[in-house]
DNA sequence: AATAAAAGTGAGAATGATTATCATTATTAG
DNA sequence: CTAATAATGATAATCATTCTCACTTTTATT
């Protein structure tokens, strides 16, 4: 299942782990060119498509229109900004009990593997601005 | 807030809502075109955007790279098969508890407007295809 | 009704993220 | 060392979406 990295894909896996702001492909190519100077833009989406197929990380997509990576693969739920679009991790569990999963699971006929949970609101930076022009 | 329709919107919002599969716009605009035969592909793209504004429906986006429109407006859950990409309705109801999502959202920093639960797994019909798989 | 301003429209061009191509360059196996 | 194989990166192609703009339809004002 997981083959070994070469130095490449690596530099990709080390950059995306050390993010905490769920990069795109094309943040994940300029943190990586620092290191491996000479790598193409194709290797990079190359690479991010072969780690999420190991299982290495995790690919996320909500409003925007370019998809972003994420080195946090453990089980966790997202919270995403209605207006400037900002993705953050949710660092609490929330407890679902695996009876209502599969009961939401069975009613639709899928074989349940996963689950997340998207909260969608104001992140404090937008909640901050919504505020000030409420002020004016 | 929402302002009358004219008939394209009105056109774009019936289909839309008749629609039980969360089309596309193409796919919209395909339906459409059977009623207002002269409509152009920029109005439909136009006429969604403004439809959401509006609230009369709602953006989904998972990991295709079209973006899709749900006419069920009241909060509901969804099931999206983690093979063929097919995004499913979950027809009950969760229940998570309002001191549960706010307490996630404080961990955040985000004032919470909305959620929505994923599940992901197989759909019944790439589920009954890994099993044809297997027993050849 | 006549006229002027405002809003909506659709054809087509432009954009931009992602994917495909392919000749070249590492890497691996024998 | 040599042949087979995999990885690479520059570049072109794709394709959903957005933009532009001349034109039409609707609405407001006289
Ligand atoms: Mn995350
Ligand atoms: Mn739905
Ligand atoms: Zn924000
Ligand atoms: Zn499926």
């Amino acid at each position: 299942m997981k083959e070994k990295l070469n130095a490449n894909a690596q530099a990709v896996l080390d950059m995306v782990r050390a993010a905490n702001n769920h990069p795109t492909a094309s943040e994940v190519y300029d943190a990586v060119k620092v290191v491996r100077s000479h790598i193409g833009l194709a290797s990079v989406y190359r690479i991010l498509h072969s780690l999420v197929e190991q299982k290495y990380i995790k690919e996320l997509r909500h409003s925007d229109d370019t998809c972003r990576y994420d080195g946090h693969i453990s089980r966790h739920d997202h919270a995403i900004c209605t207006e400037c679009g900002a993705l953050l991790d949710v660092p609490v569990d929330i407890p679902l009990t695996q009876e209502m999963l599969e009961q939401a699971a069975r009613a639709t006929g899928i074989e349940l593997s996963s689950h997340e949970l998207r909260l969608y609101g104001r992140c404090p930076a937008c909640s901050q601005k919504q505020k000030q022009l409420l002020q004016v």
